[in-house]
Order: structure tokens, then sequence, then C-alpha cells
DNA sequence: GCAAAAGTGTTCTCGTTACACCCATGC
DNA sequence: GCATGGGTGTAACGAGAACACTTTTGC
């Protein structure tokens, strides 16, 4: 391995990334976490974490776990903030970079899940985590209602098609509180970024809803010339 | 020293911060910069930045270096985002997390600035800096943006006393669009979180302009039930 | 036929925008 | 007295909020 040693004085430090993995399923807001298995505090609930190696930058660290645990490629994912209390790890002194992961819960590999002690959890169902963790899922929390206000990152939570009501639902359950579903359809079909199919899911109801997608590309033009989505 | 070495097996990186130093003078945005004075690149203008040590948090970090160039405390300062890629710095592996700095022009002791080689720069005299530095700007410009339409992040780059037609050139010079005087004037206003001084400035015009303060406890107040500021 | 969710329009309110003139003062 | 920037009100418009009933279909 080659080592440069440019900034030879400097002191190094551990770098580690954590990542909240939201879900959405049953109208209800998830987090997936797993049984920590390094000491200390082994056996104990922790988001899904890494140290950062020398060969990768930090989301290729959060990928790399991303990919172990669910077995998904392409996994929405956005820096949240840094963590570095320098008493923050009971371990050793290690910084922390948690991200926020969006993944489509009906896509993810059950078996890898559970093969690593991973576990969904609905929100108010969310027990202890290690260290700062709890402090990690409020702030991704608070950035994912702010981030949604701006960009269209539910829909990362949904199946490719979905339905106007799942996606109201969703909408309720991060702003958590109901919407009027007039206004809420009125206002979505005015951007004119989603497209109708032919298909109805009867999962939900006897009449059933009618499925959409999402048209990225013409939401990709709107957001260069500065368009907010959502309210 | 104590090293407790939980994590044995672990790499430790560099960790760096760069601070994205924000002021406000003459209608116009400017940066504070200074030259280099490690290798590589010394001498080439660079962000103010310096490693974060084993006993301080990057937050602590970033305050150390801004109190040496600058002689303020209590500075204000937000995370922007970490910056990671493997060749990112010529020098050796090392991560930045670039945060930036609001700070009052008037107020900076003008002779440590000096003394270290640093200068304000506006934004398009801003010059080639080392690094991913001016990719730093650029999401910094776009992360005050976003920030100042939510917070009234703004009134840390004027002093405690200000003027109306100051505050909306610092707007403007933010959104870089001029702005209606008497509908900026009408809405600011309506929040009742400005308090009018008997003072006026008159360094700006032969009929001066009325002084006001912001009223931060009441902002507070507003801040904790979420309430927005500004366009 | 009835329960349960999907789908549909209109009105009202309030905030945003557009717009032009007088005021106070220093020179 | 005039040039310069500070300060003021109103009308038109559009987006958001409130609100209730019909449709479809499985059972």
């Amino acid at each position: 391995m080659e080592e440069k040693k440019t900034y030879t004085k400097q002191h190094t430090l551990l770098v580690a990334t954590d990542c909240i993995v939201f879900g959405f399923d049953q109208g209800l807001l998830k987090l997936l976490v797993f049984k920590r298995r390094i000491a200390p505090l082994v056996g104990n609930w922790s988001l899904i974490g890494s140290f950062v190696n020398k060969d990768e930058s930090v989301t290729d660290a959060a990928m790399r776990i991303l990919v172990q645990f669910t077995g998904l490629q392409d996994i929405f994912l956005e820096e949240l903030k840094v963590y570095s209390k320098v008493d923050r790890d009971y371990g050793d002194r290690c910084i922390s970079i948690a991200q926020y992961a969006l993944i489509r819960i009906d896509d993810y590999n059950e078996e890898l899940v559970e093969k690593h002690g991973a576990k969904w959890f609905s929100f108010d169902e969310l027990p202890r985590l290690v260290l700062d963790h709890n402090d990690m899922v409020a702030d991704a929390l608070e950035g994912i209602r702010i981030k949604a206000r701006r960009r269209p990152i539910g829909l990362e939570l949904l199946p490719e098609k979905f339905t106007i009501p799942q996606l109201q639902s969703l909408y309720e359950a991060i702003y958590q509180r109901p919407l009027d579903n007039r206004n809420f359809r009125k206002k979505l079909l005015s951007f004119g970024l989603l497209v109708k199919l032919d298909e109805k899911d009867k999962t939900t109801s006897k009449k059933g809803a009618f499925l959409y997608t999402f048209d990225y590309d013409k939401y990709k033009v709107l957001e260069e010339s500065g368009f907010d989505f959502f309210l």
C-alpha cells in the first residue's frame, strides 16, 4: 500500500458511518436496526454502520454495508450530519458521519436482513440504541421532513408503481398529521410528474386504486430550474 | 494520554475541517480565504481549515481556527457536508468536514486577519482555491440560500443594530435578485421580531435609516413551534 | 345491499406580487 | 433647490385550506 505521509505530524482518527435506514410499510415509517457485533456493547440494538476504510469514501462505506444488509444496490442515501463529540463512543475516539437511506421495503432481501440479526421497527416501538444513535434517528426524521418539502424523496420509499392513497399515507407518516385527500391529489397532479397506468392495485380496497409512476426525467429538468416539490 | 484501542484492527484517517467564512460588506457577499502554509500547495489560496485533533470535536476545531484568524468568539457556524473522495487531497488520504461560518465584518479583528495572510474576496473575484475548496464554496452558497429561507441566518452577517435597507441588500446578495422594498419591509415587520430604535444610521443617505435590533428571545419561542422565517 | 376505500369541485381566505409617489436631509 | 436614498398603501392574483358526496366492487 502506498503511504505518502505528507501530513506527518497530524493525528488520525477513527471514522465511521452510521445509516438511518427508513422504510415504509402498512402506513408506518420503519427503521432498520441490528444487533451490534463488536465490543463494547455487543448484542445491543444499533444502527447499521461501519468504519470507513482507507480506500473508500464515506458514501462507498455506506453503500458497502447497505448491500451487505439488504442486498439492494442503488439505494437513496444522503448525508445527515457528523457526530464528533470526543466522548461519544465508549470504545475509542471515533467520529461518525450519519447518513439516511430510503429503501423500498417490498424490495429488500428478507433473508439477508435476517441473517444479520437485523430487524424493522416502527418509530414508536424503536428500542434504545447504542451510543448516540437515538439522537441520529431523531435528527434524521427532522432531516427528511425538511427535505421532503423540497424534493420528492418520499417516492424512494414506495415501489416503482404506487397509488395516490399510498403516497398520501406516506406523507402523513412523515409529517405526522392528516392531509386532505382532495387537496393532496390536486397539488400532486398539478406538477404533471405522475404517469397514470392502466393497472389498479386492489390490495387495499375493493374498488382498487390506479397505479402511477413518477416521471424522473421530467422532474430532473424542473429541478435544474429551481423547482420545489411539495407542501 | 489514554489509549483504549478497543477497535484495534481499524484504519484511522486524517480528518480536517474547512470553513467557508462569509461576510457582508458594501452590498456584497464576501469570503475570507488565506494563503496555505503547509505542503503541498504552499502559498495557494485556501479556505481556512485545520486538522481535527484527538481531544476536540469538529466544531471545536473550527472554532479554534476561527478565533485564531478573526479574533472573534461565538461565531455562527454550521456544518455543510463531508468531502471524502479518496483522492481529494494530493497530500494524503484525508476527509474534510466543510462548515460555513457567518461573521460580522465590521467586528472582525483586521490585524489578526492580515497577520495570517488572509483576505476578503467578493464572490465574483474569488480566485481558484486549492483542492476541492471551490466546490465547497459553491455548495455553501447553495446551503445558505436554502437555510436563509427557513432561519434568520442573514442577521449573523450584520451588526447588532442594522437598518432595513441593509438587510434587504443582504438578501438581494444572497438570492442574487432584486427584491421589492415595500413587500420586503411589510413581510419582515409582520413577524413582529424587529425592535425599532430611536437612532438612525446616516452613513448611507442624507435622510438616514432607522436602526433595528432583532428580538432573539421572541424568535426562539416561535422557532420551537415550527415557525419558518422568510421568503 | 352494504361496508370500505377511491375519486371528484367549489368557495373562501390569505399571503404574494406588482406598482409609484412623497419625505427628509446634506450639499 | 436638487439629488439621494428612506419610507409608505392598495389592488389584483393565485395558491392553500376547508369542506361532502358519489363511485366501485367484494362480500
